[in-house]
RNA sequence: GCCCCCAUCGUCUAGCGGUCUAGGACGCCGCCCUUUCAAGGCGGUAGCGGGGAUUCGAAUUCCCCUGGGGGCACCA
C-alpha cells in the first residue's frame, strides 16, 4: 500500500461549481477510488480578492450532492500562506527567483507593446538582472516589489502526460513569472507546486488548459528541492457549440442549476464521465459502482467534447425511469411543496408521479406537469398556442359537448372508467386528431400527463367545470 | 505573433495494420404502438479533413498541409 496514489481537486472559489470542473473532480474520484487511493480536496484561493467562503462552501454542497466523497481536507491554501512564503525566501536565498519592481500597468502596457509589433508577449526580463545598488534603489523609490521565478535560459522542459504521452517545450519560450505578488500574497504556481509537495500527490489529473503551466510548476518543483514527479494527466476540455472551452455564455454550466432544475446528480455523473471516456463495452448507462470499476486513464480520448444537453436529456430521463415510486417522492417532494404548498394532496401527488414517470426528462418538468392537479380553480390557466391549436380543430365544440356528457354519465371508479375513445369513436373522429382538446381543456396544455388517470386525479367535479369553460370560451370566442 | 495540444457520422464515441462494404449511443427522419405528446418498439440517414510516405495491405504508423482549440496575467 505503499504507493496507493493520492490525488486532488483543487478549485479556486471564485464562483460556483461547473461543469469542466465537475468532470475534473469526477476523473480524480474515479481514479482514486478505482486504485483504492485517497482523494482530497484543496481550496485555491490565494486570489484574496476574488475568492469567496461562499463559494468554498457552493462547491462542498455540490460535490457532496454529486456523491464525490473526499478522504482529506478541504486544505485552505489561504491558512497557509506562511509555507509559501518560506519556500518563496528559499527560492529568493538561491537565485531561483528575484525581486521585480515592475508595475502592473508598466508590464501589461510593454506586453501589449510587443503584441501590437507583433512580438511575442511575456515579461521581458526587465528586472532580472539587477545588481543590489540598482534594487536598492528602486525599492527606495517606493515602488512595489514582487517575486518573479527565473526560469531556465535554454533547454527544454519535458514530461509524460498519462493520456497524451510525451510533452516538450523550449525554456526559451516560457518568460519568468510572479511567484508572489506586490502585497505578499503567493500565486497559484507556488501554493500549486508546495503543497504538491507536501501533500505527497501522486497523479494530477486536470483540464487541458492547465497543459502549459505544468511546465513552470515542474520547474518550481525541481528548484525547490523535490526530486519526486506526480504523474500528470491532462483531460480533453469541455466545450460548447462553437468548440471553445465551455463557459457562461454557453448556458447553463453551473453543477447548481443542473440540480435545482431537476437532473438526477446519477444521471450528470453518469454523462459527465462520458464526456472523454467509457467502458471497454458498449455500456452507456453506469452507476458510480460501475463506472468506479471501469475507470481507466489510459481510456481517456485525448480531443475536446462537446457538452450535449439533448444526450443529458435523455440520459437524466433513463435515470429517473430506474428509480423506484418512493425514492421518486423523495426527491420530487421538496419541489412540489415549495411550489403548490397546502393544495398538495400526498396521494394525488403520488398517483401524479407514477403517471408521469414514464416519459419525464427532468425532475422539475414533472413538476410542472402537475401543476394544473394543485393549481387554485380560480388561478387555472390554459396555455395560448396550445389553445390555438384547439381554435383550429374541426369541431372542437362538439367533441367538448360529447365528453362533457360522457364524464357526467360514466362510472368513477378507477381511471379506466374514464376512457373517452368510444366518444371519438362515437362521432367518427379519430383521437389523434383531437384528444389535445380535451388535454388543453383539462390539463391545460397540449402535451401533459395521461389524460384519463389526470381526469381521475383530478375529479370529476373539476374536470367538468374545466371542460365546460372550455366549450363557453370556445363559443365566446375568446 | 510565439508556444503547446487535438483531428472517425450533426454530437459523444468504438476502432489500437488485414475480421471495416467502419460498430454503438444521443439527435434527426420514417413506420409501428398508443390516451394528443415529450415514453416504448422497429427501421433509416449520416463519418475516417487533404496530400505524400511506409507496407502485399492503412481509419489505424510517419511526415507535411489544412482546420479547431488551449496557453502566452501580480486568475487558477
Amino acid at each position: 500500500m505503499a504507493d496507493a496514489p493520492r490525488v486532488r481537486f483543487s478549485p479556486a472559489p471564485t464562483g460556483s461549481l461547473h461543469v469542466g470542473g465537475a468532470r475534473t473532480a469526477l476523473f480524480n474520484w474515479l481514479f482514486a477510488r478505482h486504485e483504492e487511493g485517497t482523494f482530497a480536496l484543496r481550496i485555491e484561493d490565494t486570489d484574496v480578492a476574488r475568492s469567496r467562503p461562499e463559494w468554498i462552501a457552493g462547491i462542498q454542497d455540490t460535490l457532496t450532492w454529486l456523491g464525490l466523497d473526499w478522504d482529506e481536507g478541504p486544505v485552505l491554501q489561504s491558512a497557509r500562506f506562511d509555507r509559501y512564503h518560506a519556500a518563496a525566501d528559499q527560492l529568493l536565498a538561491q537565485g531561483h527567483a528575484y525581486e521585480c519592481y515592475c508595475t502592473e500597468e508598466e508590464v501589461r502596457a510593454r506586453n501589449e507593446a510587443a503584441r501590437a509589433a507583433g512580438r511575442t508577449p511575456g515579461y521581458d526580463g526587465h528586472c532580472r538582472d539587477l545588481d543590489a545598488g540598482e534594487r536598492a534603489a528602486l525599492a527606495t523609490e517606493g515602488r512595489p516589489r514582487s517575486l518573479r521565478f527565473r526560469t531556465p535560459d535554454d533547454g527544454a522542459s519535458t514530461f509524460t502526460d498519462l493520456i497524451r504521452g510525451e510533452v516538450s517545450v523550449e525554456w526559451a519560450t516560457i518568460p519568468d513569472f510572479v511567484i508572489v505578488r506586490s502585497d505578499g500574497t503567493p500565486l497559484f504556481f507556488l501554493a500549486n507546486a508546495v503543497d504538491d509537495i507536501e501533500m505527497a500527490i501522486t497523479h494530477v489529473i486536470r483540464g487541458e488548459d492547465l497543459l502549459d503551466t505544468t511546465h513552470r510548476v515542474l520547474a518550481l518543483r525541481e528548484a525547490l528541492g523535490s526530486t519526486a514527479r506526480p504523474a500528470y494527466a491532462h483531460l480533453p476540455l469541455i466545450v460548447g457549440a462553437d468548440r471553445a472551452k465551455l463557459s457562461k455564455r454557453h448556458g447553463a454550466v453551473a453543477l447548481e442549476e443542473f440540480r435545482d432544475a431537476g437532473y438526477l446528480p446519477e444521471a450528470v455523473l453518469n454523462y459527465l464521465a462520458l464526456l472523454g471516456w467509457g467502458p471497454e463495452d458498449d455500456r452507456e448507462i453506469l452507476d458510480r459502482a460501475e463506472l468506479v470499476a471501469e475507470f481507466d486513464l489510459a481510456r481517456v480520448v485525448h480531443s475536446p467534447a462537446f457538452f450535449d444537453h439533448q444526450k443529458l436529456d435523455w440520459m437524466n430521463g433513463e435515470w429517473i425511469r430506474r428509480l423506484d415510486i418512493d425514492d421518486l417522492e423523495r426527491r420530487v417532494l421538496p419541489d412540489a411543496r415549495a411550489r403548490f404548498g397546502d393544495r398538495l394532496d400526498p396521494d394525488v401527488f403520488r398517483g401524479a408521479l407514477r403517471i408521469g414517470q414514464d416519459r419525464a426528462v427532468t425532475l422539475g418538468a414533472l413538476v410542472e406537469q402537475m401543476d394544473f392537479l394543485f393549481v387554485d380553480e380560480q388561478a387555472f390557466r390554459v396555455d395560448p398556442g396550445s389553445w390555438e391549436r384547439v381554435e383550429k380543430t374541426e369541431r372542437a365544440g362538439e367533441i367538448l359537448d360529447a365528453v362533457v356528457e360522457h364524464v357526467e354519465s360514466c362510472p368513477w371508479e378507477r381511471s379506466e372508467d374514464l376512457d373517452i375513445r368510444p366518444v371519438f369513436e362515437k362521432l367518427g373522429i379519430k383521437p389523434r386528431k383531437a384528444m389535445h382538446v380535451i388535454y388543453t381543456a383539462v390539463e391545460g396544455r397540449a402535451a401533459g400527463l395521461p389524460l384519463f388517470d389526470s381526469m381521475y386525479l383530478l375529479g370529476r367535479e373539476r374536470t367538468l367545470r374545466r371542460l365546460r369553460a372550455a366549450r363557453d370560451r370556445l363559443e365566446s370566442g375568446a
